[in-house]
DNA sequence: GGATCTATCTATAAATC
DNA sequence: TGATTTATAGATAGATC
């Protein structure tokens, strides 16, 4: 994108393309991070390339593990459209449950800056003693807002009409067959993943 | 990344954020599908927004599960843990965002400090309201956004917009900076994860 | 091959419709 | 809201070491 215009077709010249790769790589997991930033959603992106090989793991292990479990849970999804619709509803049920934090959040921060001017003006209280031993209570209260408002939702779950369900993979019948699968397969790549917890 | 050097934070706005949101997915795709092209590599993409029942998944539902299945055969790393199940993937997510509130809490005792400070200098309270201890917390407080204002300017490309003197409080909806920048670290960012498995 | 350096191209934040 | 426009920040092709 720079200096000529792309010609957006497979880049013939090995070395030119592995240089391609490792730039546009980094661009794109920059832009998934601000994605999620941004927009603070899950997001995660699998890709075979013939250019790394040994594992890397970022911020760290068990964040990572933990998602790739959903990995590989997702895939048996599509067996079961009951499982579907579960790990569909438990998203939902996810943002509405962080949507309802953030309002707590909102609610409480006003009403801490009013504790506080209160405090101030009357000239007496302690603030700092204030809201640490306050802090507890109010995460408290917070975990039971949410755990209750997930209770609900559950057993709410029936009434709503499920999503249609992930489009079925034909598992048996065929690995893939692609060049690039073929060509990462036969150069014993493994792909390499990313994503955001 | 125009009209403005974006802030690399949550966006409170929530009809901006679904906005941005649409936008980026909509590039980050295009991205996907150029990587793909110009090298020939194999990749999937997943995003799971609160916009859609379904997750969704560049380059298409079969190709991302062929891509999945691929990677769920590689051995052991899935293995190696137990699954974990529905319930504690909520608990875990939960208590990972009350963490989160926490800090939030925290990082708002500091900005009361501040707030009380310029409440005491707009002449609605008086210094000599405040007792010993108060007054070492404001003092404190105006210390660190001192420092971390000399901090930012440092680090920060000479480019950048000084933020506005000293970081107010905000309680409503505002689209301030510093509150954006708040509930962003506390709630918006996530850590990122990339690995070869 | 990899790190750096720009000149350009592209993505996109805000504004406007 | 969503589509369109516009002005700018950001990504990156090709060159150079």
């Amino acid at each position: 994108m720079t200096r000529k215009k792309v010609n957006l077709a497979f880049i013939m010249n090995d070395s030119a393309r592995r240089a391609t790769y490792k730039k546009r790589k980094k661009g794109l997991m920059k832009k998934m991070d601000e994605l999620s930033t941004l927009c603070g959603i899950d997001a995660c992106a699998i890709m075979y390339s013939p250019y790394e090989a040994q594992p890397e793991v970022w911020p760290n292990n068990s964040d990572a593990q933990r998602v790739l479990q959903q990995f590989k849970r997702m895939p048996e999804m599509q067996q079961s459209k009951k499982m579907v619709n579960q790990e569909s509803f438990i998203k939902q049920r996810i943002a509405k449950v962080n949507e309802q934090l953030k309002k707590l959040i909102k609610e409480n921060r006003g009403k801490e800056m009013t504790e506080v001017m209160h405090q101030c003006l009357a000239g007496n209280g302690t603030i700092a003693n204030l809201t640490l031993h306050e802090l507890d209570g109010v995460v408290d209260q917070t975990m039971k807002d949410i755990e209750s408002r997930i209770e609900s939702l559950k057993k709410g779950k029936a009434v709503v009409a499920p999503p249609p369900p992930l489009p079925q993979v034909n598992v048996g019948s065929s690995s893939s067959n692609t060049a690039n699968d073929m060509m990462a397969r036969s150069l014993g790549k493994r792909p390499m993943v990313w994503s955001w917890v």
